[in-house]
DNA sequence: TACTGAGTTACGTTCTTTAC
DNA sequence: GTAAAGAACGTAACTCAGTA
């Protein structure tokens, strides 16, 4: 798999795209664009790679992807078996009202979120999000000149809410088709093996490089030591195997790729900052006290 | 009391970082 | 990209808590 610029086919007479995108995993590959893209997750979850962050990502994970920064979106395999991954994804070109409409006085704030979005940000106040999401599944109904007014609702909610950066600072697109292409070859194959041991040494095989130039190559590309990433990605699906199955610690150590309960209970401990057990426990707590879901915030799906 | 599951510790092995 | 040192991991053996 490899980078992929991907020109966004805009249909003649439309200022922007808004799409809900449905499928049993998200297809894209690792791209970027010139267009800013607006992505609601409504199901599924797995990791997501924005620039030179690798997050988690959830239902109700909202980021706005800035211009020609390279992303893309990874289900967790395990949770593909009974559903389908669905978000809906606005693309627009910053100057989508014209040139100059976002430096004009009252909508500084909407052009700096444009310019931090280079960046790709993420946003996490619930209201925002609630709120945002109510007003993206109207924007898929309404016709261009109202989509236009709707997105500029959306980016003037967005541009007041608290952010969160994505990318470092220090990061510039620095991707070319060969790195790429080598980080593809890494995702793929830890996410095909992820529920077994592998050796470090067998990923770096897999690009013709010794096992210390790969650590090297990895940290420098992603910020993060190689397993850095796999703890993450281990410990993000043993979280979800506390909350949807009543396995018990052990089998879903196992599960999640570690050889031993020990480690899992450190890597665990060391990311949530609790055990698994308390974590378990603490879901199960918070899941009861929860009030009903308000009318005006539920959705069909 | 015995059994089971969860968590801790010590030590050898493997991985990451630093200096070149 | 390599070598070496330090950090992190995996294994085995252990303790502790809950339960029948």
């Amino acid at each position: 798999m490899k980078i992929h610029f991907i020109k966004i086919n805009t249909v003649p007479g439309e200022l922007l795209i808004a799409t809900e995108v449905k499928e049993r995993k998200f297809s894209a590959p690792l791209h970027y664009h010139p267009e800013l893209e607006l992505t609601l997750i409504l199901e599924s979850s797995g990791k997501r790679f924005i620039g030179d962050s690798i997050q988690n990502f959830e239902p109700d994970d909202l980021v706005l992807v800035g211009e020609n920064l390279p992303h893309f979106w990874r289900n967790d395999s395990n949770l593909l078996k009974d559903g389908f991954s669905r978000a809906i994804v606005v693309q627009f070109n910053k100057s989508f009202l014209g040139e100059s409409f976002f430096t004009l006085n009252g909508a500084n704030h909407i052009n700096r979120l444009i310019k931090n979005s280079t960046r790709g940000v993420c946003f996490r106040d619930p209201i925002t999000k609630a709120l945002i999401k109510d007003k993206l599944i109207r924007l898929l109904e309404l016709d261009t000149f109202e989509k236009a007014l709707g997105l500029l609702e959306i980016l003037n909610i967005l541009a007041k809410s608290d952010i969160c950066y994505l990318s470092s600072p220090e990061y510039k697109a620095h991707f070319n088709e060969i790195d790429c292409t080598r980080l593809n070859k890494v995702f793929n194959y830890v996410y095909n093996n992820i529920n077994s041991s592998f050796e470090i040494s067998e990923i770096a095989d897999l690009l013709n490089m010794s096992v210390s130039a790969f650590c090297h190559y990895f940290k420098k590309r992603t910020q993060k030591t190689f397993m850095q990433f796999i703890n993450e990605t281990r410990i993000g699906k043993a979280k979800r195997l506390l909350i949807e199955t009543d396995k018990s610690i052990a089998e879903i150590a196992y599960e999640s790729g570690y050889n031993s309960l020990s480690n899992f209970n450190k890597q665990f401990n060391s990311l949530e900052k609790l055990s698994p057990k308390l974590f378990r426990k603490k879901y199960y707590d918070y899941a009861n006290d929860l009030p009903d879901v308000p009318e005006h915030l539920e959705y069909d799906s």
